[in-house]
DNA sequence: GCTTTTATAGTACAGCGGTACTATGAAAAC
DNA sequence: GTTTTCATAGTACCGCTGTACTATAAAAGC
């Protein structure tokens, strides 16, 4: 046989594959050709490493969700202040936002893929569901400690603070994918949202023009 | 010829078939044979109405953003004290949350499209930049009202506090929709942030558990 | 009353998408 | 060295989808 390779590796790279195509074109022309042709494949290696595409389908969506876990540990683990629940709430802003192109890529093609599940029932409940509980858990306990520490008011209800916080950059970061918003907008909207969690006399510096694109 | 018939009713009947289908499979699911038989006529009766797909996706995107349009006047205007900004904002809650059925038909099959504007430039311009910004530029037109009224504070951005408004709006709505959260839970979390928006002491009364669903 | 228009149905066709089947060369196994 | 296994390619098939073409009965028009 030819040289053993890393099918871990191969399903990574096509899945890769898919991601790409679904940003560029929609999770609608995802197609085992198209895939495979972004891969630099045949078709029929597609379906060897993938029987079918249900699982290639459900294959992509493990490998964006391991990967998004995987970045926003790294700059969990990469602040300075690991302690300071504003330094911890601004990286999930800077995380959350399709600020970059892969950021763009991800939340687009996650986007996608939760329209999916809304009426896939088999689909959604693993990432759609548990993962973003894990997440609003994970800013709650952020948000109690703060409270703890007299950084944020007493009287906030941090895990409905923790849902504002994740529905908030889920939707601001949606008007940026529909082109209503520039990143920038909204990543003044998430700051001037941690300015009021916090309390701050001063909102912060505004981006150039209106928060919506020009009419 | 047979009974002449309203064809800009007929277009109407076709377009709800569509939604219908939509939001019970899926907007991939939306085939020219699909909508005929929800809507209980030929396949080729359709095409008589919609030379092409493109034309009665375009329409029915168009149909349901009037339809919206014009519930959302309708419950402006059926508000008690239209003056009153706290009341405005309780009724956007009310219309953009997906509470009832209908609501929940509106806003999955709205995402959809949404989501398919986002790799399909020429599909997005009208209605998911133009469509919000004239809602924002709405609300923040009741928050200037509220702030010179002295309802709101007056070191608020107002037209921040609007986009905050409508993307926490659209966040939450999603995580209904993906089944994250009841629409009780969403509810919630809206009027906690009105409770904030108006610097309210105490909080509104939580629904029954945690704002997500169970781990 | 004849002709034209209109709302409707049926059917056909070409393209694409997922999947299955067959082939093949090359490395591993023994 | 032979046999088996593995990674790869090519191709064929069936179903579905959008679209076009033809037919037809019934009301309008005049």
């Amino acid at each position: 046989m030819p040289k053993r390779v890393d099918h871990a590796q191969r399903r990574a790279h096509i899945a890769d594959a898919l991601v790409r195509v679904a940003a560029r074109d929609g999770l609608h022309a995802v197609t085992m050709r198209a895939v495979a042709a972004e891969a630099g494949m045949s078709l029929n290696l597609v379906q060897y490493y993938f029987d079918t595409k249900a699982q290639l389908m459900h294959a992509a969506l493990q490998h964006l969700e391991q990967q998004s876990h995987e970045r926003w540990s790294a700059r969990l683990e990469s602040l300075e202040d690991p302690g300071s629940a504003r330094a911890c709430l601004e990286a999930f802003v800077d995380e959350a936002l399709p600020v970059d192109a892969d950021s763009h890529t991800f939340r687009l093609v996650w986007t996608s893929y939760a329209v999916l599940a809304m009426t896939d029932a088999e689909l959604a409940e693993q990432p759609f569901v548990e993962g973003p509980n894990r997440l609003e858990r994970q800013l709650t306990h952020i948000l109690a400690t703060a409270q703890a520490a007299g950084e944020i008011a007493a009287y906030l209800d941090v895990s409905a603070e923790a849902a504002r916080l994740l529905s908030l950059s889920h939707g601001v970061g949606t008007s940026v994918l529909v082109g209503q918003r520039s990143a920038a907008q909204a990543r003044y909207v998430m700051l001037y949202h941690l300015s009021r969690l916090f309390n701050d006399p001063t909102p912060p510096e505004a981006p150039g023009q209106h928060l919506a694109a020009a009419s």
